[in-house]
DNA sequence: CCTTGACCTAAAGTTAGGTTTAGGTTGTAC
DNA sequence: GTACAACCTAAACCTAACTTTAGGTCAAGG
């Protein structure tokens, strides 16, 4: 059993962060004594799937919605196997866009160190948008496209 | 030359959106005929640029300060660089995070394929922390190190 | 001519996801 | 027995990034 600091400084939440969570429902069975919040693995594990659906995209009403589910019982774990595979794909979506970005960045790095050593960007736009040095026009075109 | 319009529809952009990154001075090199805005391909780029700034987590007010940059000309190309090098970092962070994010949605894809198999979550709550079947061992692992 | 659509501005409004405030209780170390 | 930290609630507040509103210009088509 853990108290609110304790999850705090475990999971470097601010304490105002996970009482706002308990006030949205995200710790079904949470138990109290004289008042105060007494949390469990349960509510860990709680945390972790918060964290992980939204960074995964969703919005807190929707993360609400999984946690209605839990209270429900086992009638409910195909819409919450259902809710892991639509963040699943949505996540590998978003991981592809930042490939994208990423290759984006690179280029950029790229292109200023040319033009700090250049002194100007003259050469490299005259090499725009197809007569890169090869590497750099694998990246640019994976930017670009 | 394209019209705000044009732009919009380019980029699935609001046109208020656009607008609003104009107001920000995100389009310093932005030419008005008659008060209505001309956007080139330096204004096209431009939205590539806050686009990957942004999604690489950058906040509105930070890539203010690259277009700032933009208007000094050459001698701000070393703090042109080290941003996309700062940006290109904190990506790389990210998304080492969203593989362990992706790594806790695929568990949660077994867990309840599995769960709605058995009937109830008995038999894989007896196999946690440490006897999960080898390969969702390895996927558990990943996500919660 | 007049209406329709695309453009313009400034300013107010919106939304999500917390955070802060004000006021109060609890428990334990000195 | 009192001071101190850690806990509690309800409600007001905050911020970022837009979006909407209200009011206006302008060019082309019927």
């Amino acid at each position: 059993m853990y108290s609110i600091g304790e999850i705090s400084t475990m999971f470097n939440l601010p304490v105002s962060t996970i009482r706002y969570y308990d006030k949205e429902g995200f710790f079904p069975n949470l138990v109290r004594k004289g008042g105060i919040r007494q949390f469990s693995d349960a509510e860990i594990e709680a945390i972790r799937v918060i964290e992980c659906l939204k960074e995964s995209g969703l919005e807190i009403k929707d993360i609400k919605q999984f946690f209605i589910w839990v209270t429900q019982g086992s009638k409910s774990y195909p819409d919450r196997k259902a809710m892991f595979e639509a963040r699943k794909e949505a996540l590998e979506k978003e991981m592809e866009k930042l490939e994208r970005i990423h290759a984006m960045l690179e280029f950029k790095c790229w292109y200023y160190d040319k033009a700090i050593k250049d002194g100007n960007e003259d050469e490299i736009n005259s090499m725009l948008p197809d007569k890169l040095p090869k590497e750099i026009q694998k990246i640019y075109d994976a930017s670009h496209k």
